[in-house]
DNA sequence: TTAATTCATTGCAATATTACGATTAATATT
DNA sequence: AATATTAATCGTAATATTGCAATGAATTAA
């Protein structure tokens, strides 16, 4: 199948698995850890920093804007990326809650 | 190709896309929940609870356990299982330091 | 206008993921 | 021993993902 049954859980889970997708590549991870570190970003910079094609570093580009985790910005015949801050803050709030659920109360099963 | 080049990657980046794509899934998402609400669960719990079928379960169960995120102990013909929680507080650092990355320091380019 | 630059899109091949029926392995119960 | 229970594994179909060559669209430069 290849298809997760999205219908099956709730809201906050899928939005979870879906945010966890888009860092499950190791280009986008670098990605955005570049444009945190450069700040404004051009495709082209990119596809030097990374190693990968420019259709491909293109298609990761697009996943992450189709989340909304960075903008694009056309200046002439380049694009400028950067971080959406204020979806990425929104972002995080939903994922810190999830990876502090609390580990103290109980023992281990096992 | 469907093979990400983890040679071009650093290995934090590496990591971090390994965690967050155990987490990509909705269904390993509720378990993860689920095993944190309960503390001790069976397989066939998490069978009836998140209503996919047993081996469906059991293959994200082994992605989980892979990773090390969470312990099975047999008991008879059940397997307990239960997060596994040093493993869970260091990976817990890594994606928080990833999510934590500074957000403040510049203007948004675009 | 022509050529160059930059990036998106298309199309495709290779591989990965998801889901589950059928089966197997292991233990427990009768 | 025979049967039941539980969960892992195998095999397979359907779909998704990754990567890139080729191409297209938009702008800029000559």
């Amino acid at each position: 199948m290849g298809l997760a049954k999205t219908e099956m859980f709730t809201d906050q889970q899928n939005e979870i698995s879906l945010f966890a997708k888009v860092f499950g590549h190791p280009a986008r991870v670098a990605i955005l850890q570049h444009l945190f570190k450069i700040n404004s970003c051009f495709c082209g910079d990119l596809v030097n920093e990374i190693g990968l094609a420019q259709p491909t570093i293109s298609q990761h580009l697009k996943e992450l804007k189709h989340l909304g985790l960075i903008k694009g910005n056309v200046e002439g015949t380049s694009v400028c990326y950067c971080i959406h801050k204020e979806n990425w803050t929104a972002m995080k709030t939903v994922m810190t809650e999830f990876l502090n659920q609390d580990l103290t109360e109980n023992q281990d099963c096992c």
